[in-house]
This record gives C-alpha cells, sequence and structure tokens, in this order.
DNA sequence: CGTCGATAGATGCAAATGCATGTATACCGG
DNA sequence: CCGGTATACATGCATTTGCATCTATCGACG
C-alpha cells in the first residue's frame, strides 16, 4: 500500500485542494497572459460570459455574486463600469422593487463572442495537451461534483 | 455514444476548465469566509504556507512569484507588509546581487501554523463530504498532471 | 575590461477591491 | 396596518493591485 492511501483523511482532502487551487493558478496566469485579456479584465469577460450563458437574457445582481470571487460591493462597481463602456444594461426588477436585472447589449454580445474565441483556443491550448480527453471528462466530473456539493451546504 | 463524447476535444477542453475554474470559486468563497482569514489575505497566507514548506527556509522572491497569482509589484509590496509585521525576513541573494531572499520569522512560523490548522480543518470539511477518497486521489492526480503540464511549456 | 541586452526587484500612480455603512424595499408577527 | 428584521444594492473610504518605469546587477561578447 502506498504512503498516498495511508495518510489521513484531512491530509488528502487538503493536499487535493492544494492541487487543484495550483492547477488553476498555472492555468490562469497564462490565461490572463494571453492577448485576449488586454482589453477587458477575468473578472469582467467572466460576467460577460455569465449573462451570455443566461437563457432568459435577464440575471439579478445577486445571482451573479454567487457565481463570481468578488465582494457584493465590488461586483456592483465592475458592473457600473461595465454598463459605462455600454456592454451590459441595467433594468430594475419587476418583481422585486430592491432588485436589479442585467443583460448583455449588442455591443457587449460582440465583444463576449470576440474574447470567448480567443479564449477557448488559448484555454485548449493548454489543457489538450495535458490530460486525455477521457482525463479530461473524468476531471470534469469530479469538479462538477466538487462543485455541486459545496454549493449545497 | 453520449453527447459528451462527441463533442469537439476544443469544446471539451474549454468545459474542462470551466468546471475546473468554478469548483476553484466554489470552495475559495468559503475558505475566504471562514474565520481563519480574518487577521490575514489568503494570498499572504499562501506566501507564508509556501515558505514554510520551503526545505532550505530561504526563498528567492521571482521563485514565489510563480507559485502565486499576483504580479511582481504586487507580490513585492505584499512581502514588504509581510516583512513590516514581522512574519517574513529579507536577505540579499549571496550569489545574485539583484536578488532577495526571504524566510519566516519565529513570529511567521507560529502564524502558519495556527492559521494553517483552521484552513486545513475548513478544507476537509468542505472536500471530504463531496468526494470519496478514491476520487481525491484521481482529482490530484488529474490536477497536479495539467499543473506540471502547463508549467513546463 | 567596457558596452549592451536581459533579469530582479522597487516605486509612482491610477484603478480595482473590500469593509463598513447607508438607503430602500420585502417579509413577518401581532 | 404597524413595527421590526432581513435582503438587495449603492457609496465613502482605506487598502491592495497592476502597469509603466526606474535602478542595479548579471551575463555575453568584442
Amino acid at each position: 500500500m502506498s504512503a498516498k492511501t495511508t495518510e489521513s483523511p484531512v491530509r488528502l482532502a487538503a493536499e487535493t485542494w492544494e492541487s487543484l487551487f495550483r492547477a488553476q493558478v498555472a492555468v490562469m496566469r497564462r490565461l490572463q497572459a494571453g492577448p485576449a485579456f488586454k482589453s477587458i479584465a477575468l473578472n469582467e469577460y467572466d460576467v460577460l460570459f455569465t449573462l451570455s450563458r443566461c437563457p432568459s437574457g435577464w440575471l439579478r445582481l445577486n445571482e451573479l455574486n454567487d457565481h463570481v470571487l468578488l465582494s457584493q460591493s465590488s461586483l456592483s462597481r465592475l458592473v457600473e463600469r461595465l454598463e459605462k463602456r455600454g456592454y451590459v444594461a441595467r433594468m430594475p426588477a419587476p418583481d422585486d422593487g430592491r432588485g436589479v436585472l442585467l443583460k448583455l447589449t449588442e455591443s457587449g454580445w460582440e465583444l463576449q463572442k470576440q474574447i470567448g474565441r480567443e479564449h477557448v483556443r488559448d484555454i485548449a491550448a493548454l489543457v489538450v495537451p495535458a490530460l486525455t480527453a477521457a482525463e479530461q471528462q473524468e476531471l470534469l466530473r469530479l469538479t462538477e461534483k466538487l462543485r455541486a456539493s459545496v454549493a449545497a451546504r
């Protein structure tokens, strides 16, 4: 039996997270260095991306906030910037007087698609040589399982 | 054959990265919210952690920079803050007049151990219920393979 | 040795971020 | 309906971050 299988559950969990985190740092470094993110920050693109994937087209600010690693106030101002640059539009939520709904403008769709294409290419260039298709599917399954479990509690 | 296995390699890679990234965001959100990170920011802890794992005790600033998701100038100032608070000490590199070597002070070791204990507990509380030991080992293997591949190019 | 391009790190400055708090609306118990 | 608490978002302010640039040293080459 290897040393790995005999170590404590707590230690294994910590090493797993550490490894996931370092992989994320390594990939993110490369992605941020690419030309796709000269015109827009990664967090900003992430917001455009999330809005582009939203079925109804409109998304509440607080739902967006669960998705992004930013404080509520930072997201509020990030969206303010995107609105000022003409990439997103706001609307008061019809069913909740406190809420704000967001959607992409035409210009926002354009930018998302353009950056998205480059971004996807950059990702593939890093991930495809690293892992087989089967490994990628397994990694996808495991990270989704982890995310779902963490989100649920 | 499922839809997953018929999709393009590029798309699979992008979805894999997306899932990894979202899992990281979800876990990180929880970790940052914990009491362990009231006294010190996560990036700052990460530096203390990395120094604590360094065999020789001393580490070059530029080596540290590969490990952390921060620009060179931000890391420079982060270390300056840690030094000001008495957690790390600097020394000019003996073999390179441009370089700086860092190590933990006694107080830095204390803090790292204390935060580290809480941090590991928090991690385990999120990861252990989410994935079996075998799944964690597989996730560890895949993320390490990805990290190594990305770092190599 | 002296020059030149490259690398390590520091610093001025503008922008982004988070914390604490403010304002407005929603929800709930009486 | 009224009062109290919770939620959604905005804003003042101090801290952190990144970009551009600066200084100093390194390494290669004539």
